[in-house]
RNA sequence: CGGGAUGUAGCGCAGUCUGGUAGCGCGCUUGCUUUGGGAGCAAGAUGUCGGGGGUUCGAAUCCCUCCAUCCCGACCA
């Protein structure tokens, strides 16, 4: 393409409200532009990005075997009654209602709508298993759209789905799709790791988030420095190291500490670690045997942070988790203050394996301004039960017993679900079998956020003057900029020559082809957008007999001799 | 929805406290000179100062109200 032709709307300076590097550097590279909250316009530039992203995954979903649809992004409501969803999905589902007065909404997900599909298109095992995907708008009314496309309103995702008589057949399913979003983001040329994660609302059994790693991640993921395991943080397991030996206990004492409200003042104030402190969290659960309101406490090591997922799992807990109010806290502690396991009577105490092993510990002391010091469990005070409560942190042990945990942050870019029967259940899709009785089909779901995927690999690749694309998904793999394009035929006609030669060789060349260009304004805009390849072509140099190739990623320079330039810069281009 | 901040030219900002008729840089247009890493000179265009209401002789500035945007929490590809 001719710089020409290009509506290329570069920006020096960044818009002063966006916060990532990736919203910064898509604004100031001409790739999007916001029309509303959560809503953008690609631009030419950005757009070619997506459509190399989008091509990519096609290749290997069709490679895999799935079969490319269009479903409608506008659903009935009816469907979304029928799987239970239109009650149970809440505000992030946008509804709508048309001119007859019947409600649709905008699709966030294509469970319902393929399911239907499927159960009118299936009738026999002898057609499974089938995978359909496709690539396609989708509308989630976000609480805090943010960071530009990385969590908008509208976006574009890849999603499919697949369909089978059973267990093992959807399990090898998934397999082949975890080895294609392998793949896919291998090509893509994204640092990224596959997790296990939890399957949250969704359900289901095993499921996969695909992370692309990023300081400025959302999630946070745990691997072990000497096996594969890997887990969204949410999931992974912390170990119950046993204790070591108590040694001496230390006599229980009440401290003044007044005005401290921190663990962080607390460990200050006393001078003693976080760790040898213990924090008590009193949230709203339920009586197993009675089915009554009770209050459970979650006691915590000081330098540990509550899982919510994990805690909403005890069976005595209260999902979602919700924290006792503070006036219920001062009704239970008629001298209310900082709560601590001793001395709480009506509470079901549950610790988290960390704070079970402490010992002479500092808690609260459910008194105003005081905290107690050499607290030991059995001694002092007691649980009802030890569970995982926390999250993982850097240096703990691997759940899988190998190795210790490094925590890093990551981006959402996929996610694999092995479904199970909850929509095709409830929408009755059932194929006849092979002995002739009905059976209902178990179905997987694959997703990739495909605008994400952009920001992702901006915010992975990126250096001060601009983005650094991954080689396949750059938006032009070749600049071709001339220096006094006007004032010379040679360079003219060289620059001419090659353009021509690198269309016929597929390589996608932005020809900044306007005859008075400045250089360093042209040098900026091509490492801006992130071209991989810029040749510079000057009078001086072919008078010498080489071209200048500067290598966007390495930031390297290279001479080319133009003789057999085109072939020399070959050398240098990753084949595709 | 709760907590915090901000709205002035396409972008980045000053001016607001202390009311007096709209500014700077970049970008844009025209001309001339330049052109090996974001050119120089000259001339220009662009604003319902987020909207509405109020106070005042007079409001970007003070008051009320609504709206929008961004950040922090619950959601997720």
């Amino acid at each position: 393409m001719r710089s020409s032709q290009l509506l290329l709307s570069t920006l020096r300076e960044t818009p002063s409200d966006a916060e990532v590097i990736s919203h910064q550097l898509m604004l100031r590279a001409g790739m999007i532009r916001r029309l509303s909250n959560g809503l953008y316009s690609w631009l030419p530039v950005g757009l070619r990005v997506l459509r190399k992203i989008e091509a990519i995954i096609r290749e290997e979903m069709n490679q895999s075997g799935a079969m490319e649809v269009l479903m409608p992004v506008t659903q009935p409501a009816n469907l979304w009654s029928e799987s239970g969803r239109w009650e149970q999905y809440g505000p992030e589902l946008l509804r709508i209602v048309d001119r007859h007065n019947r409600d649709y909404c905008l699709g966030p997900t294509h469970e319902e709508v393929v399911t239907d599909l499927m159960r009118n298109e299936l009738s026999s095992y002898k057609q499974l298993p089938v995978n359909l995907y496709q690539i396609q708008t989708k509308f989630r009314d976000e609480i805090r759209p943010r960071f530009g496309v990385m969590r908008s309103r509208e976006f574009i995702m890849k999603d499919s789905y697949s369909f089978h008589l059973d267990e093992a057949c959807l399990a090898n399913t998934y397999q082949t799709m975890y080895d294609t979003y392998t793949r896919i983001f291998t090509r893509l040329g994204l640092n990224f790791r596959a997790v296990n994660a939890d399957t949250g609302s969704i359900g289901g059994n095993a499921s996969h988030e695909f992370h692309v790693l990023a300081d400025s991640g959302e999630d946070a993921i745990a691997f072990s420095d000497t096996s594969n395991f890997s887990a969204n943080v949410e999931l992974a397991a912390s170990v119950n190291i046993p204790s070591t030996a108590p040694g001496e206990l230390k006599p229980l004492t009440h401290v003044d500490t007044p005005n401290v409200k921190t663990i962080d003042e607390l460990s200050q104030f006393l001078n003693i670690s976080a760790a040898n402190c213990l924090k008590t969290l009193l949230v709203e659960g339920t009586d197993q045997t009675t089915e009554q309101p009770i209050v459970v406490a979650l006691v915590l090591r000081g330098d540990h942070t509550l899982n919510e997922i994990k805690a909403e799992k005890l069976p005595y807990v209260n999902a979602p988790l919700t924290f006792v109010s503070e006036e219920h806290i001062d009704a239970l502690n008629t001298k209310a203050g900082f709560v601590g396991p001793i001395n709480l009577s009506g509470v079901t105490i549950i610790s988290d394996y960390a704070a079970a092993n402490a010992h002479n510990f500092v808690c609260g002391a459910n008194t105003v301004d005081q905290h107690v010091s050499g607290v030991n469990w059995g001694r002092d005070c007691k649980h009802h039960d030890i569970a995982d409560l926390r999250n993982v942190v850097e240096g703990d042990p691997s759940p899988d017993g190998k190795g210790t945990l490094t925590i890093k942050r990551g981006i959402e870019v996929g996610h694999i679900f092995q479904l199970g029967d909850k929509y095709s259940r409830a929408m009755n899709l059932q194929v006849l079998t092979e002995n002739q009785s009905k059976e209902t089909l178990t179905m997987g779901c694959y997703g990739i956020g495909v605008t994400r995927v952009v920001a992702a690999a901006i915010e992975q690749n990126h250096d001060e003057h601009g983005i650094k694309w991954p080689e396949n998904i750059a938006p032009f793999t070749v600049a071709l900029i001339p220096i006094n394009l006007h004032k010379s035929d040679e360079v003219k006609n060289a620059c001419e020559a090659l353009y021509e030669q690198l269309n016929q060789a597929n390589i996608d060349t932005l020809f900044f082809d306007e005859p008075k260009l400045r250089l360093g304004a042209t040098l900026a805009n091509a490492e801006l957008i992130g071209v991989p390849y810029q040749l510079v072509i000057g009078g001086k140099g072919l008078e010498k007999g080489e071209i200048e190739l500067k290598i966007r990623r390495s930031s390297e320079t290279v001479m080319l001799s133009t003789d057999n330039l085109f072939d020399g810069l070959m050398s240098h281009i990753t084949p595709q």
